[in-house]
DNA sequence: CAAATAGTGTCTCTAAGACAATATCAC
DNA sequence: GTGATATTGTCTTAGAGACACTATTTG
């Protein structure tokens, strides 16, 4: 239809302002502690990537990465290539948490972000790749209601960072917080890691996302200790057992060397 | 300090390309069928607000309504005034469903836009109000799976509406769609539906949303008539009070004159 | 055998689904 | 009483949680 070309050849979206838009990344990950027996499982933690800024706004403080988002991307590919420039990995899933817009969240001007949830193995972890990585650590992460209010710690060796949140709305998984102390962490950033670890908690009860931190091949106790780990819960293995079940399968493989009974690798189904 | 005034005075956001963000607004309500006999409780149905466009692209299409995000207010203070606009309501909740961002997906030009869902009470909704609600129809809605496909059917009195799409990937109650066949529907509005509709669904069987359909006190059987409509599913009377019982209170008030036993009014806990 | 993890059996309790029965109004 | 919806009782079954027990490896 020529009447459509014409209105298109002219139309201008300039006359709008326009937000500059990024993606955030929380990326989560399992440390595992150091062990003195050799034949007793190794403990874990949960962790999480923030960057230290060299520039302003915040400069010095520790932030989410992320960046901007480019024409020809979707917001999706934007993250995908945030978490890669930073780890090197390329993400199983990505979990969008929402699009963080409020007025004033970022010094520089109009910015307004969607926040993804991203899980990298174990494994898969190479410190340091490329000049973006240079400054990133991996901070363990605690994230704990006390007297109505929510603490969430974040530490890596002499540093740590407390932010004090509350509790605003919640639906589903998504469960909003306000900032009452951002810790030390940049922009809107507390907020944002508080909404994450609320959606991966709510996910890996349904043994969502708990995959992504292990190998394709994994034994169900090391998997029962990454949703532990993450839920910050502690459940009896012949019940987590029967409810996981249906969602892994048997392969002829088993854990060698550990000082115990061997057990069986699963790999999801 | 002076560094960071400095820096931020002389920032500019200006190099980057930006795209123009919008909150487009799926919008449910029921609509009561009419009844010769009126002893007999009324039917419902689930339907959804479309608008017709006036303007290239997709000139004479229906569409989702939306509106650009402005400066100084968030995307969701965004998406209430959008649906404040074409409905004359302000909503009780709005689930936001995601950011699309498919490049291409407006002809205009890079236009991102974040998708809610939000509820309209039966009792709420005045027709033609103001001037963009001109064009505004509600047309009843049905989805469904089809040998693999998923139908999403649109009618109002003539006009039918016949979308074809295929699942792509699910976690949680988010399902992506891929469009095989947008049946008429505007840009990527019919994917976009698509998904508000697995989030409703999913919403209203932890009788979440489901209260926005109803006055503030209700009967239980009311109630249970919305989850029935909206996951089109149907219940037993005695397993639905008991779920429910956790979610409600009692009034010391009943219906009447209604041709049969009185019920007793119920509002949300 | 000791230490450690791997894996199974089963009891109890709760919640969900199915179905039957009773209650109360307008006419 | 008839026709309609409102409301309650209870049987059965599936699943979650708790706990006790057995199995297999290395040193």
């Amino acid at each position: 239809m020529n009447g459509e070309k014409t209105f298109l050849e002219n139309y201008s979206l300039s006359d709008y302002e326009r937000p500059s838009v990024t993606a955030d990344i929380v990326a989560f990950r399992l440390r595992t502690e150091e062990n003195d027996n050799y034949r007793r499982d190794r403990k874990t933690s949960l962790s999480l990537l923030l960057v230290q800024r060299g520039d302003h706004p915040y400069k010095g403080c520790w932030a989410l990465p992320g960046g901007f988002l480019n024409p020809g991307e979707t917001i999706e590919e934007c993250a995908l290539r945030e978490v890669w420039e930073e780890t090197a990995v390329k993400p199983a899933s990505l979990l969008s948490i929402g699009l963080f817009s409020e007025p004033g969240r970022d010094p520089r001007g109009w910015i307004i972000s969607n926040a993804f949830v991203s899980v990298i193995g174990s494994s898969e972890v190479r410190q340091s790749h490329g000049d973006d990585a240079a400054d990133a650590q991996w901070f363990d992460i605690s994230f704990e209601q006390e007297n109505g209010e929510y603490i969430l710690l974040l530490s890596y060796r002499e540093i740590t960072l407390r932010a004090v949140l509350a509790e605003e709305k919640s639906q589903f998984g998504m469960t909003s917080f306000t900032v009452k102390d951002s810790g030390g962490l940049a922009f809107d950033h507390a907020k944002i890691i508080a909404r994450a670890l609320t959606a991966l908690r709510t996910a890996a009860k349904d043994f969502e996302m708990i995959f992504d931190f292990l190998p394709e091949k994994f034994t169900l106790t090391e998997l029962q200790n990454v949703q532990e780990t993450v839920m910050n819960i502690s459940v009896l293995p012949a019940n987590f057992r029967r409810k996981i079940a249906g969602y892994v399968e048997e392969t002829d493989e088993y854990t060698q060397g550990a000082g115990h009974r061997p057990a069986k690798l699963y790999r999801r189904k």
